[in-house]
DNA sequence: CGGACTTTTGACCAGGCTCAATAATAGTGG
DNA sequence: CCACTATTATTGAGCCTGGTCAAAAGTCCG
């Protein structure tokens, strides 16, 4: 039933840059939800019980963890690595609505059947928690139904942002603001640098920000040219004028 | 502080066709959700109990429920009307993020500050909770705080959709998909017609689905060239031929 | 070094946008 | 009830951003 990967193009090949697994809380810079991980809320003793729900499983570049249409049986959690989510249309035109990186959940707001594809970026470890098993540890715990109404909430919010993106911003303004996102969490992990990781390719990115691979890329040549950006070895960009993005990001033109 | 009210274009005058208010529950042809309403999971002393914790008011089209960056101070249930959701960019250029409707609830899920401006469409009557007394409500009904997830769940769900539409999906696409999703929701009000109401104007369209007025137009004009739809008075259309159009809007062309 | 793939760049094209004019519609006041 | 006005919808003409098609350059890894 579940359809085949996407061939050629897609069936990547492994990368050796992975991004370390993420431990302890990360709190979202812009608003008071501590998202996407539970360490935050649970004792340590809850924490090991969660953990014990699931088991470690590995996947590679370009394989899927699960189809648009596959019965939602998993709940995961990522630890390394990185996912792309996306829908297809019949024809093959594909929108990627989201990325995933590490200590994030996949699949907590489900109904019967997944809603999109879930295929890995690169090498990707990741949680894999049976359903049920995740919904009766979640029930007993109220507090965390309350953090997983509350990372939905937040979900909800990243929705309208990119709602204005894909439906209003220029091909720059699109690429800035994804830039700035992918810093925004850089920022969160490591407040030292400028530099970001993107280990997404072209196609991915386009596919994300409703555009094409060589829109992206004519537009990452204009920021290098324009000083706003400076590509690095390992899929690594810095970016030089990360204020002048933001402002492009936010639709205030280069000024 | 609130900005004021978008001027010229926006500020409407009254209209004369009022949606009726909407009784009781509405369930979402989709997924297995109760969608947008208490009606069905509350015993009717709860559900009067939680009708009096808010006051019913009405407004005309044109002003704002709330601007973005307002304090969340309340709940909104829309009674009767219409209202639009939208943000902007600082040179005006307007995402409308969705269109809400009679049943529908606004701000269950925010934090600190709204992230969108809501302003009515039509004259609407709603009913307004302020948001502590909604909590303390919601805190001690567990099925009800299970049942804002399952909303927030659904509608990150039609946020997926909402990407495709705006990453991905040509202009007759687009429109073809909200005709069908307008659709939908009559049909589950009133089995009998092919007809739905559209009391938004081709701008409001426009910015929903990331167009200019001009090309809904145009789009309108050859849907109706080609038999797809007809146009009725009183902002009604009939989905002369609803398949075509689904078809359409799934991205399976004019076949 | 060589093959496969990705990224970049170039040339051209087109879907949808802009600007503008006209038509239709709703609301107003006599 | 009907002309008058304001607003919205439609249609047209031309343009531009970003898409398409193609080729060259750069990477990765055996």
């Amino acid at each position: 039933m579940p359809a085949p990967c996407k061939s050629e193009a897609e069936q990547g090949r492994l990368r050796r840059h992975v991004v370390p697994a993420l431990a302890g809380d990360h709190a979202c810079a812009r608003c008071p939800v501590r998202l996407q991980t539970f360490c935050a809320i649970l004792e340590p003793d809850e924490l090991a019980a969660f953990k014990s729900l699931g088991s470690t499983m590995r996947i590679e570049a370009g394989q899927c963890l699960f189809h648009e249409g596959d019965p939602t049986d998993f709940v995961f959690n990522l630890t390394s690595g990185a996912l792309k989510l996306y829908k297809l249309l019949p024809d093959g035109r594909r929108q990627i609505t989201g990325f995933l990186f590490p200590g994030e959940f996949l699949g907590i707001t489900f109904g019967e059947e997944h809603f999109f594809t879930a295929e890995a970026v690169e090498t990707s470890d990741y949680c894999r928690i049976p359903r049920p098993r995740f919904e009766a540890f979640v029930e007993s715990h109220v507090e965390l139904e309350r953090e997983l109404f509350q990372i939905a909430a937040h979900e909800l919010r990243a929705a309208q942002d990119q709602f204005l993106l894909l439906g209003r911003k220029t091909a720059a303004e699109r690429l800035a603001t994804f830039l700035s996102q992918r810093f925004d969490r850089a920022r969160r992990r490591n407040a030292d640098w400028e530099i970001i990781t993107l280990p997404m390719n072209r196609v991915d990115i386009a596919d994300y920000l409703g555009l094409t691979k060589e829109t992206v890329s004519r537009t990452f040549s204009s920021f290098r040219a324009a000083g706003l950006i400076r590509s690095l070895p390992d899929d690594r960009t810095e970016l030089v004028a990360r204020e002048r993005l933001e402002a492009i990001a936010g639709g205030f033109g280069e000024g």
